[in-house]
DNA sequence: ATGTCACCTGGTAGGTGA
């Protein structure tokens, strides 16, 4: 099967792109990311009528989630259990026996602000709740919008990003936190290009310089680490007119 | 060169978040 994950930056302005995408890499499950819409404007007709089901958790301007799948997601999640957030942040839900957990994590903005504390008290419960789900779930995969560059080879300038938001300790503490569950990258269980990202500012030309880190990404549980097959960031929907400023991540396993 | 984009409110621009 695969699985994929993409950071949309608004879903009003790409769900075409995310159907031309969805036709091209006919995948079992995508999680998105940053749909910015109310559940009420969310496309579901569209996003049917492509072959696909779909749930999704969103809210008036920022954030918002979705799980689009082909098969019927079940027991769907819609934030983390335990945590008081108001937020649209997380939908999880069981696709072919295999549970697909799609988060957009927050930003934190920078390491001295409120944001920053909130991100710390987010990750905290995810991991909490993330415990009892892989007590629950033996296969499972965690994806998404981590806004966490892991290591210095995950930052085109890792100096200039030193202690900055998405690269200080506490958040790559967090990230080894997740790991120590029992999960894996599968984007590093594999040999990749160098500087590989999966995010490029709109700013300063990033995506031309190849300027970017690599924050979203696809935890699998240690039980199916031996079924996966290949890891891949799909850099070409980020050449679109138009284009998000993420670029989708895709894992396929056996 | 923070060289951008998307959304909001309240307007034909400015603020916020990323």
């Amino acid at each position: 099967m695969k699985l994929a994950t993409w950071n949309v930056n608004s879903l009003a302005v790409r769900l075409p792109q995310v159907l031309d995408w969805l036709a091209a890499n006919p995948v079992d499950a995508l999680v998105l990311q940053e749909t910015k819409l109310t559940d009420d404007k969310f496309p579901t007709l569209e996003i049917g009528q492509a072959g696909y089901q779909v749930q999704w958790f969103g809210q008036k301007t920022y954030n918002g989630v979705a799980l689009i799948s082909k098969s019927v997601a079940t027991g769907v999640v819609k934030n983390i259990p335990g945590f008081a957030d108001d937020q649209a942040r997380v939908i999880a839900g069981t696709v072919d026996g295999v549970r697909v957990i799609g988060g957009y994590f927050p930003n934190g903005q920078a390491p001295d602000s409120e944001k920053f504390v909130y991100k710390m008290g987010w990750l905290n419960g995810l991991r909490a709740w993330l415990a009892d789900e892989l007590k629950q779930h033996e296969k499972l995969v965690l994806m998404g919008d981590f806004n966490i560059a892991p290591e210095d080879r995950d930052v085109y300038d890792p100096v200039a990003w030193a202690g900055q938001i998405h690269c200080t300790p506490e958040e790559r503490a967090h990230f080894q936190g997740l790991l120590e569950l029992g999960l894996v990258d599968a984007f590093r269980l594999f040999e990749q290009p160098p500087k590989s990202w999966s995010w490029w500012d709109y700013r300063n030309l990033a995506f031309r310089k190849n300027q970017g880190l690599r924050i979203d990404h696809i935890l699998v549980s240690n039980p199916l680490r031996a079924s996966v097959e290949a890891c891949i960031i799909d850099k070409l929907p980020r050449k679109n007119e138009r284009p998000s400023d993420h670029a989708p991540v895709v894992v396929t396993i056996t």
